[in-house]
DNA sequence: TTAAGTTGGTGTTTAAGAGACACTAAGAAG
DNA sequence: CTTCTTAGTGTCTCTTAAACACCAACTTAA
């Protein structure tokens, strides 16, 4: 047992992790299988422990509960109102996690836990405060993806212009036209096109790219600001 | 005292108090009395009770230190490293806030502690990690200052175009157009001249405008999006 | 009362960027 | 060899951003 002289709400890190899954934008859940909530889906996430950092936690959750590691990952914001947990005061940090499905193999159960990927428009309702979280995530993702290359994260290191703009379309949600996406895309140059093409597609294969990370970062160094 | 079956960290609330003072940017910094890091300059801030939510305790601690409310308040960032505190481990969650000292009396010293403002640019070394708390709170400021409408809060209600956009110089660091400026905003169409100009000055009187927030949310609501 | 000093207030021109728009190219399948 | 499907490309127009200079109003001091 622990004692402290004032009493303490609970600490834990809750994240939302975005996937791309055959070009639909997905939320990995978790199926709650204690009290309060269970049988209730819920996003992945624990108790922070006294020798890791908040960052730490949510890395440790996530590669507990799903497998995943080495993902972009980025606080989100931090919830805790009196109530949100029927048991007890609990204050929960959350994060939001970006997952390119195709090279991160994602464990569709673990041990004790059921996990499955939502589609964002045919989601369950979910535990405790965590609609409202998965919603900040998403209004977050919107707006990021559109003044920082993080969509990136989504995709495969090698992917088409073709997918680029359908997941750009697919997050924030309207139609762009594809000659001035690939126009603006180029002149930014942060993408190179690689000697590789499409294979076994049934048309035309298109030409393969790749995020020029290195370049991005020097080009910001100078003042360079990517814009959707 | 209180129990629990696990250690948990300390949580408490920390804030930047942004000021804008004779048209110079200023932060409130208060003085520790205690140790550790006692004579030190800190941001306000202490711990959360077990019955009022983040943003609550944020308040009251503005409140009880600062003498300040009913003013912009904002979460920032959650910092919870191991060892950022020598004693043990405390989470805070960090909160920015903008007063236009005009209209707030924020008191400059309450009963234990020295209060002070401070210059950006001549900042004292801070207890804890306060001054990347400060720095991430500026950041925010700067980026959040050009595409929502925040600057107004550290004006007063009734102000000329020449202090806005000496603020907006101020905080993001460069020289604007003054036909410019005075152009996008009146386009904008969220400011209100009013029928009042200033007194007792030792050359033409400006006009004075306000902002309307009103006018600004209704157009918020069809699409309109705040940028200088 | 007049001149000098100080800040307030206003439009136009040019350059750059955003948005709209339609056809040919390549390859697979029948 | 025709059809089907997606890849890939350029120009024109319009809107927006940026640069730029003078007169107006009022105070103060000669």
């Amino acid at each position: 047992m622990h004692s402290y002289e004032y009493p303490r709400p609970a600490l834990t890190v809750d994240c939302v992790v975005f996937g791309l899954d055959e070009n639909d934008l997905k939320v990995l859940l978790i199926e709650r299988g204690i009290e309060p909530f269970a049988g209730k889906w819920a996003l992945p996430g624990g108790f922070v422990t006294p020798e890791e950092s908040l960052e730490d936690a949510a890395i440790r959750e996530l590669k507990e509960e799903t497998g995943v590691e080495n993902v972009f990952l980025e606080q989100l914001y931090t919830v805790g109102d009196v109530n949100r947990d029927p048991r007890e005061r609990v204050v929960t940090v959350a994060y939001y996690a970006l997952v390119n499905l195709q090279e991160h193999n994602v464990e569709a159960s673990t041990d004790a836990n059921n996990a499955a990927w939502f589609e964002l428009d045919d989601l369950p309702e979910l535990a405790f405060d965590h609609n409202k979280i998965l919603e900040m995530a998403l209004k977050r993702l919107q707006s990021k993806i559109r003044y920082e290359p993080i969509g990136f994260e989504l995709l495969p290191k090698k992917f088409t212009l073709t997918q680029l703009q359908q997941l750009y379309e697919k997050i924030i949600g309207k139609e762009l036209d594809k000659r001035n996406f690939r126009k603006k895309l180029q002149k930014m140059g942060v993408l190179v096109a690689l000697d590789e093409i499409q294979k076994d597609v049934a048309h035309r294969a298109a030409r393969f790219y790749s995020f020029d990370e290195e370049q991005y970062l020097e080009k910001k160094e100078k003042g360079f600001h990517f814009e959707i």
